[in-house]
Order: C-alpha cells, then structure tokens, then sequence
DNA sequence: AGTTAAGCGAGACGGTACGTCGTGTCTTGTG
DNA sequence: CACAAGACACGACGTACCGTCTCGCTTAACT
C-alpha cells in the first residue's frame, strides 16, 4: 500500500473541493431525514448544501447514487466484538445495529433505495454491497460459535443470519413495532439453542 | 327488506360504475407489474382503463392509494389450513405466500409503498392493514400449535411470526436470494422445535 | 301554418318550469357580472341557481348561448323617440344606451361573444342579431332627420351610425375612458353639422 | 466604456437563450392565427417551439400576458408620416393600419385579451400600453393640422381619435362589414371639415 | 508571471408527470 | 317526460422535479 498506488490521474485544474463533498452529504442527510427520498428535490439540496446542482451531478450520477453514498458514509461498519460467547456477541451487534437505525432516517431510506435498485444496476449492486456489508460481522459471529462448539457442525449459517437480520427489516419497514434490547432478547431465546 | 343492515344512504345522483373500478384496478396491475410504480403515469392508466383521470382521482387521491388498493383487491386471503401439525401447516402457508408473491409484481410495489406511508398516513393505515391481514393466519397456525401442545405455553408467538415473515421480506427486498421450498424447509429447521 | 301560431308540439310529460328559465338567467347575469365569463363555472352556475347542469343544457347549447340569451333578456329593445330634432334624438337614444352599460355587465362580455362567435356560426348570428337591433333605432333618427332636412340627402348614414357607435365600443373595451353625458355631447359637436 | 448608461446587472447564471423568446413568439403567432387564442394549447406550443412549458411559464405568467407580447412583438409602430395634409396623413395611417389587421390574426386575440384584462391587471397595463401606442401617431397627425390651422384652435383632439379609431373596432368585431380604403374614404368625408 | 484546464455558483433549459379544473354528456332515482 | 344529483370522457392548465447546459468567475498546477 505504500508508494500511493491510487494512480494521480494527472489532474489538472481547480481540484475538487473536499468541503463541498462533505456539505452535500451532510445536507442529504439531513433532508433525507426530514422528508425522506422522494421529498428531497435537488434544487432544495443544493440550496441547502450551498452549492450548485450542477456540483452535485459532477459527483454522483443521480439522487439515488447521492442518496447512498450518504447512507454508506453515515454508517460505518459494525466491529463484531468476540467476547467468547454467541449470544453475548449477537446482542452486541444488535445493539449497535440498533443504535444505527435509531440514529438514523433509515426509515424510508431502504424502500426508496430498494425500488431505485429495480430499474438501476448501479444502485443495485451498491444496495447488494451494503447487505453483505451488515451480514459479514454476523457470518463471523456465528463461525466463531461453530469452531467454538456452541453451534452445532451443520448449523445453516446463512438462514441463522437471515434469522437475525430478517425480523429487523420486516419490523423496521412493516410493522413498525418497537424494535429494542427487549426485542432483541426475545428473538434471540427463539433462535438459539436453549442451552 | 327485513334486517336491512347496510344502511342506504338515499343514494342521489349518478351512482359510481362498478366496471369503472375494476377497470382501473386491472389496468393498475397491468401497468405496475410491467414498468413498476414510479415508472407508471396516470395519464396512461387512464388511457389503459379507458378512463377519464378525474375518474381515478374522485375514488383515490393520488397514486399510492390506488396501488395499495388495487394490490390488497389482487390478494385474496390465505386460508391457515389445519393439517393437526405445525411444521405442515406452516409449509402450507407459506408454500401459497410464496405463490402469490410470484405471480404478482410485488418486488418493487412493497418498497415504494412503504416509503409512500412515511408521509401519507392514509397509505400508512393501509399499509398497516396489510400487514396484519398477513399475520393472522400465522397466529392461528402457532395458537393452534400450542393447544395441541405441540408448542410451549409460554412460546412467543409474536416473536415467531416475525421470525416466519422478516427473513421472507429480507430475502425479497433486500439480498434477492432465492425464496422457494427449499427454503422454507430451511427456515422451519431453525425456527421449529427439533422434535 | 294557419292558426296555432305557436304551434303547440305534442308535449307529454311534465312541462318545463318556466321558474327554472329565470332563475338560470337571473344567476347568469349575476355571475357574469362578478366573475366574468370565462370565470363562470357551469358548475357554480347550477348551484347558484338551484338547478341541476343538464336542465341548463336542455335549454341551450352551451355556454355562449346562455349568455347571450342572458345578455338580451337584460337588455330590452331602445325606442327612438321623436323629438323633431336631430341631436336632442340622439342624446336621448345614447343616454338611454349609456344606461343600460352601467347597469350591465357588458364589459367583459362583448369581448367573450365576439370571440366565441369567431368558431361557433350560431353564437355568430346571434350576436349580428344583437348588433342590427342597436343600429335600427339609429338608422331610424338618421333618416327621420334626412327627411326634415336638417342631413344632407346624399348623407352617408351607415357611416354615421358607425361614428355613433364605434366610439362608445372603442371606449368601453379598449381606452376605458368614461363615457358620460358630457362624452356624447363632444361626440356629437364633431359629428353633426354645426348648423 | 463611456456613459455606460445601460448599468449592467451582474449577471449571474446562464443567461437567457434569445432564440427561445423569439422561437416561441414565432410559435404563439403561427398557432393563434391558426387555431385562435382559446384554441391554442401550452402543450402544443411549447412543442412547436421546441421549447419546455416551463420555459414558457419562466417568462411570461400565462397564456394572456404572452400573446399580448407576441401581438406587440408582431406589430411595429406607424409611423405619422408628414404630407403638410390631414386628410393624407389619415388616409396613410389608416391604409398602415388596415394592412396590418389584415395579415395579423387580430380578429380574435383582442377579444380575448379584453377579457383577459378584465380579471389580469397585467394583461390591463399591457393592453392599455398598446391602445395609447396606437393613438399616439393619430394624435401627432391632429396636432400638426391644428397648429398648421387645417383644423380649428379648440378642436377636441381626443373625440377625434375616437372618432378615427371606433369605427374601425367597431366594425372588425361586431358588425364584420368591410373595412377597406372604400371606407376610409367614407369615414374622412364625415369627420374631416368639407373644406 | 502567464497560461490553461478544471471546479464552481447561478440559473436557464428540455422533458415528463402530476393533480386540478371546466365543459358538455350520461345515468341514476324521484316527482 | 322534467328534474336534482352527480359520475363520466376529454382535454387544457400551471407546477414540480430531474438531469443537462451555459454563463462568468475562481483556483490551482504547469509552463
């Protein structure tokens, strides 16, 4: 990595402003926030941001690319902490997941986006990117747990995550029941094993 | 005459037309399922529906009211049957869900309908609707489980229904892998008791 | 065509309400006076008359035709007096005239007529019906004043009638200038001969 | 960089495009003259011209207050030209004036600015900027005669205007009667003084 | 120091859809 | 039949948003 191997495309030229990139997502954000995707006219972003819309497309290709830069940006990835127990790590990472959401207009970010995805390829591999994104750190968990003993040899790894992810999404978008530690546990006392 | 519990309000003027409605309903579907809801213009539902856009207007007030009705009037109920054993049940219902999941053009209507219903608290409510309409049966097939005694007394059963539906709606919106009977026997691996 | 001189067609069932007629009318003025035309709704129209829009429309075509109905039902026939004298003839006819622009609408509904009348030949003839019938009590002055000799024999008396009219036209739709008693009387200083 | 006495703006944002103003006057004159003001669709405008509505809608605030432009835009001033003679100079002015009806769809776009003027004090303004437009020349031509004393020192300069204009007006909207150099000749014979 | 290429704010532009309104016709039920 | 009520087809309106474009200015890096 050393030698910056990002090649220097020879720029010439002003060169972009770091600023305004972080003016315009800031500004995404917080309109997302307040009137979510479709509510969010470009014209207004751009006010918002103090810039020109014509910034703004020289960065991303469209709102949706916009849109999820910002989400990216604004949520880091999740460390999953081995604490030597599974269910110890599991609700750690739902916790965090959780503060995430809660933080966040994730709302009705994730439909707008998920519907953007069906006509826009780029969108949706970026989508896709983000959901393996969230399941890694829970593959590691549950690894861990396999290597550990917890979990038995022929645990379905890939349906426990969707196990775990699943009724957050479907809680968060559809029923928006409450989604907390309480919420957490329960589903944890169904998923794993008794003991 | 007698019993006459659907009050007549004296009915003045022209009544509304029946085929007018499903008309529009029909050509809703039609044109969803072909270039998604976003991509659909009302001035080419009305056209489709052979119908005037005032027309539309006068029975919902704007596009996504429409889209929900007419996919709550493409989606019949699904009957929880009773085969006396859970895991059977369960295959049953969700082997149907997974039909009509299928045959209609789902994928992209869900996410803009939910982003809709962050800023429409009419769709919101019919959103709601749905989901609960979803639910029901699931509650009846893990409560007729239990008084067989095939679940614990204190199983949480809220907590199961999530656990049942959220990686369904997971899969479809979010990872797009695939959901079919494979699946389904994957899922009730985990969720149900061993034996 | 002997006898019966309003021919009495086989009328059955419940005749008209002569009611209905006026109060079409009576709201007709009313609106237009307030609204203007093209500001008039047949809608508010029918409600504003208490009449439901198709008994307006048995009666007449359309809009324009109501109108200029309106318009003549309001404005009644002028007689042409005869005083033995020109210019006392005149400003008696123009007083009256002048009377009957103040207390009707007229502003804005010649100009909507003329328009009207340029695609549609019956509003056309109706509305070459209502000019005639302002000239003929002029034409009628003229004449009577040629045959006392106080005008020319060889006076050009369309032309006349044109410099009689016009000006009040001109003035009511394009200058807005008042027209007044004192108005006729410098229209008249330039119009007839001195003595 | 003397006098600069046009200051200058400082001109931010694109400027605009000429060619658009003028394409859709262009356009406004082509279809009023085809199809009539009323008949005369944004829709099929912007088309023709090439041009977005809102393009449109940016520079003029409705239908009225642009084809009132357009007509100014199509209608140059007359000049008074000075022949030391009253009754040529109104036979030259009046000759100008006929020609220019004649290849201008005046027929029915005053009509429908009178009326457009009764409810858009815009359109009012505008409208009265052409009517005194039109004047001004006659008014010079009166003048002139007064002091050369072709015509009395108390003339009523004003109701001679009247009295040159109306008819005409007159004439092209109500009673559709020729309006020719015949009539000209007519109308001078019975303002102008014998000899 | 001057040149050059790109970034940038401002806002015009083409396109497309929206939801509303107005006209004149049609369809009920009631007198 | 007339009538009130109101649904209906048609078609125009003016608005909003997207993503692109053209101005004139600014900001570096390269001569």
């Amino acid at each position: 990595m050393m030698m910056a191997m990002t090649e220097s495309p020879p720029r010439r030229g002003r060169p972009r402003s770091i600023e305004v990139d972080d003016a315009i997502l800031a500004a995404t954000l917080e309109l997302v926030s307040e009137v979510g995707i479709s509510g969010m006219a470009m014209d207004e972003l751009a006010k918002r941001a103090g810039v020109a819309k014509a910034t703004i497309y020289r960065r991303w290709s469209n709102k949706e690319a916009l849109v999820i830069e910002a989400l990216r940006s604004a949520m880091g990835p999740i460390e999953s902490a081995d604490t030597g127990n599974l269910r110890t790590d599991l609700e750690r990472y739902l916790g965090e997941l959780l503060g995430r959401f809660d933080r966040n207009p994730m709302n009705d970010v994730l439909p707008h986006l998920i519907e953007a995805a069906c006509h826009d390829s780029g969108i949706q591999s970026s989508l896709d990117d983000y959901v393996q994104f969230r399941r890694t750190p829970l593959r590691e968990i549950f690894e861990r747990a396999r290597e550990r003993g917890d979990l038995d040899g022929d645990a379905d790894i890939d349906v426990l995550i969707d196990l775990t992810i699943g009724p957050f999404i479907y809680r968060r978008l559809l029923t928006r029941d409450t989604v907390d530690e309480r919420f957490v546990a329960r589903l944890l006392d169904q998923i794993l094993p008794s003991r």
